[in-house]
Formats: structure tokens, C-alpha cells, sequence
DNA sequence: CGACCAGATTAGAACAAGTCTAAACTGTTG
DNA sequence: CAACAGTTTAGACTTGTTCTAATCTGGTCG
């Protein structure tokens, strides 16, 4: 057991490693900015705009490469609320989301305190991979 | 044209007008397939192929013009469980849906028995519009 | 009835998100 | 440090959907 230093790569270096996935230059990177700082949504687009911005040298083919890497090493869930893009969530908790469909903002609410019951069993062959609520929101009027 | 005599046309015009939507040809034999035979579940390519089958002569165009002022006139409801596209469902009862991963078929199920208990209230300056449950399915393994 | 016109339909272009391809590059291992 | 499997890349491609501009049609009015 080494001392914990602060060496911020060292945590996230480990954390590729562990899912499998060489950790090469824009992996890393882009585990910085999807895992330091808290819980957060982003789609492929947005996160290649993050890393233009940090000029981070990765095509937005890595982009979406890394971001089905990272779900199916499960690192990230994949949020489908509307139809055209895909959401990618950091957090991996139970909860469930909001969605303001005017605005398109995604956000998360805690699943603690909300019971779904009822649900049928799943069909013959076939069984429940996970339940999902989504509390779609419109403007108060 | 020139089926005048036609029953099960009447009662379709009337909902089609009723819905503010001229009741053309396009509309009236797209309404026929979409809710002449219970509930369904239908893609844009789906009722494409469909009425070519039946040599309905109607473009994609206007499938997805239809689809929209349908839903738009609460006589569909989308339902968004895979990006990348829409599916368009003709129950419009209280009810969820069950989604199977690997073949990508969806099902309702009724709403009637199911619970969703604590979600929390919506964020200020928006109301929930819906409660949405997805289940997720899988192969039993 | 016939002419008119707002609204509807159309083919095809355009668009957006995402995947694929083939070549160049890079971590890791020996 | 050589070698190679795994990774990244630009750009072509695919798929689902919307837009555009021209044409057509249902309903109305004279």
C-alpha cells in the first residue's frame, strides 16, 4: 500500500485498468473530465467540445468510442430521453431523471423515497434489466 | 376514390376532423391502418412499407408529417426507448411499456396495478407532465 | 357546377447523430 | 528497442428525420 499522494492521474490510470481498457492518452483525459468534479450528463458532442476547449487532441470518432467503452465497462450509463442523441450519466446510483422537455435539461432525482410497485412480471424467456422513470416536465402554467 | 359507400370511413373522417386535420386521402388510409385492429407500436419506415403494401400511394414525407400532427392532436403518443428512432404508439390509455434490449420489441403493459410512489415534486417554474416507466429487459439467463 | 386558394403532398436535397474503414500511431511486452 | 495488438484518426458512409420548392387537392364561394 503505497502513501496517497496527490498524483490525480494515478487514481484514474488504475481505473481504466480495471475495466479492461488500455489507458492511453485521450481515455485518460477524457476520464478527467467526465469523473473529476462530480456527477454529470454530457453527449458525444458535448464532451468533444470540452476537450477542444482543454485542447485535448481527440476525434470525435474516439469520442464515441470511448463513451460505448466506458458504459459497457460500466463506468457510464446511457440515458435515452429524446429521440436523436444520446445522453451519457456519470452517475451510477440508483435514481432516475427529470426531463424538461422544452429545454431538453436531463436531471438526476434520488431513487431513495420512490417505490415502484406493480411491475409485471417479465415476459417468458426474459427478465428485468432495470427499471427506468423518467418524470418528463413541462413550464408551469 | 369512389368508395363513398365505404362504413368504416365515416367514423375515421369524423376523428380526423375532430382532431382540426383536413381528412385527406393520406390521412384517412393512414388512420385506418394505424387504429382500424386494436393498439400498436409503429416506426416511420414500419407504416412506410406498410402502406406501400397495401399501395397506399403516400411518401415518406408525409408519414412523417402524419405521425407528427397525430401525436401533435393527442391521437398518438411517442415513445422513446432507443435513440437513433421513434416509435409511435396508439394507446393512449395509462399504461408503460416493456423493452427488450436484444430483439428491440416493445409492449405495453397496464398502468393499472402499477405504483410509482416519492417522486419528488418538480423543480420550480415546471409540472410533471408524465410519469414514464420503461422496463428494461434481458435475456434469463 | 367551376374556380380559387390555403393547406397538403411530393421527390429529392439537406441535415444530424452515429458507425465504419483503412491507414497511421502508441502502449505494452519480451 | 522491436514488434505487434490495440488505439486513434479523417473522412466516407448509413440511418432516421426535416426541409424546400413545386405541384396537387379538399372545401368554399359565387
Amino acid at each position: 500500500m503505497g502513501v496517497m499522494k496527490d498524483r490525480p492521474f494515478a487514481p484514474m490510470l488504475e481505473r481504466l485498468r480495471d475495466a479492461g481498457l488500455r489507458p492511453t492518452r485521450q481515455r485518460l483525459a477524457l476520464a478527467r473530465l467526465l469523473f473529476e468534479g462530480g456527477n454529470r450528463h454530457v453527449t458525444a458532442e458535448q464532451l468533444h467540445a470540452e476537450a477542444r476547449r482543454d485542447e485535448i487532441p481527440v476525434s470525435l470518432a474516439t469520442i464515441y468510442n470511448t463513451l460505448n467503452q466506458f458504459r459497457k465497462a460500466g463506468l457510464l450509463r446511457e440515458v435515452v430521453v429524446d429521440s436523436g442523441r444520446s445522453w451519457f450519466d456519470t452517475n451510477l446510483e440508483d435514481h432516475h431523471h427529470f426531463f424538461h422537455e422544452a429545454t431538453g435539461a436531463l436531471t438526476d432525482f434520488e431513487a431513495e423515497g420512490l417505490a415502484v410497485e406493480g411491475v409485471p412480471r417479465a415476459p417468458d424467456g426474459t427478465e428485468v434489466a432495470r427499471v427506468e422513470v423518467i418524470v418528463r416536465l413541462r413550464d408551469a402554467g
